[in-house]
DNA sequence: TACTGATATTCAGTATACTGAGCAATATTA
DNA sequence: TAATATTGCTCAGTATACTGAATATCAGTA
């Protein structure tokens, strides 16, 4: 049972200080506070989609299984976050040569340009949702963070997954 | 692998490596494990779902507005949470008498039975994704945790808000 | 080659989240 | 009291996430 000291009057019990329910609050913040930096940039990118824009010009003419695969997406939610990049003239989507049932995303020119000119909005965002805490405290968080993925990475059904050293075809 | 020291301008260096999508993951991980550990013990319910039930448990006659504060909910996104927990018959609404814009909540019978059945499954899955952490390493990601969200509460739209200390009528 | 299994993608359905807008009721104030 | 502001709730639209299933394609084997 949480150790858990309220201000006399406290209608909240322990409820909100559970683990799952932390991480969802954390999470939420860290989301509002990227839209509103990137925004205010005069961009229009969710962190997913921007996540996804940096693994494919890191990794062109990457199938978007892989792509999955590199930053914990679920396959069948990726296609949409696609769909909304490709609308966007930030990146392109062709039909792979080798292999017809896979699709190839390449960054394009402005997809490029987005990534140059929002990079200062999001290290601002990532700073802000830390605040309150000392350089300590944040890198202590992203250290125990990494950890506690590291354990759980197969418990969810979008797991990481390094395309550069899968191991599937080697058993 | 991740670098381990990240100085303060490097927080964009590696999309995987980002306070956001850190909290991102460990969200995505904790809801996973909810979902198995409590579909495991026979219920069907949901992170957020359990978070309302017990808070409506712990506040009888509560309105959605107040409710969405004590957990940190959109308002707009209580309506179908509670909708799918008066379906269920774990939770009853009605106007209320005094303000005839609010509905007031109040757990079943029914909603008492799953939220005492359904503990020892919340309670698991809580471990469950601290696991790989020291019991240590589990306290200090939710003091740090807990304090980053004090501090960026009011930076979402759904902020946290304590109903009984309330200073609106106040200020 | 035919069969079997695995893989890549997509889709329908469900459940958070948030934006912005709207309606109804209450509270405040001129 | 009339006008205004605020509040409680809901809804339409958009964007993750996941489940389960379908489809097309590829790979390995009998």
């Amino acid at each position: 049972m949480p150790v858990n000291v309220l201000a006399p009057g406290d209608l909240v019990r322990d409820g909100n200080d559970m683990p799952g329910h932390l991480a969802r609050r954390f999470q939420q913040i860290a989301v509002a506070v990227f839209l509103t930096e990137v925004g205010d940039a005069g961009y229009d990118l969710t962190p997913v989609q921007y996540a996804a824009l940096v693994a494919i010009k890191s990794n062109p003419s990457i199938d978007q299984v892989r792509l999955a695969g590199l930053i914990a997406y679920d396959r069948s939610t990726i296609t949409g976050v696609i769909d909304r990049l490709v609308q966007k003239d930030l990146v392109a989507r062709s039909s792979s040569s080798r292999d017809r049932r896979a699709r190839e995303l390449t960054i394009t020119e402005e997809g490029e340009r987005t990534l140059r000119g929002i990079t200062p909005a999001v290290e601002a965002a990532q700073r802000i949702m830390l605040r309150g805490l000392t350089d300590e405290e944040g890198a202590e968080l992203m250290r125990i963070l990494r950890k506690a993925i590291a354990a759980g990475n197969e418990l969810s059904r979008a797991p990481l997954r390094n395309t550069a050293l899968d191991q599937r075809r080697q058993g």
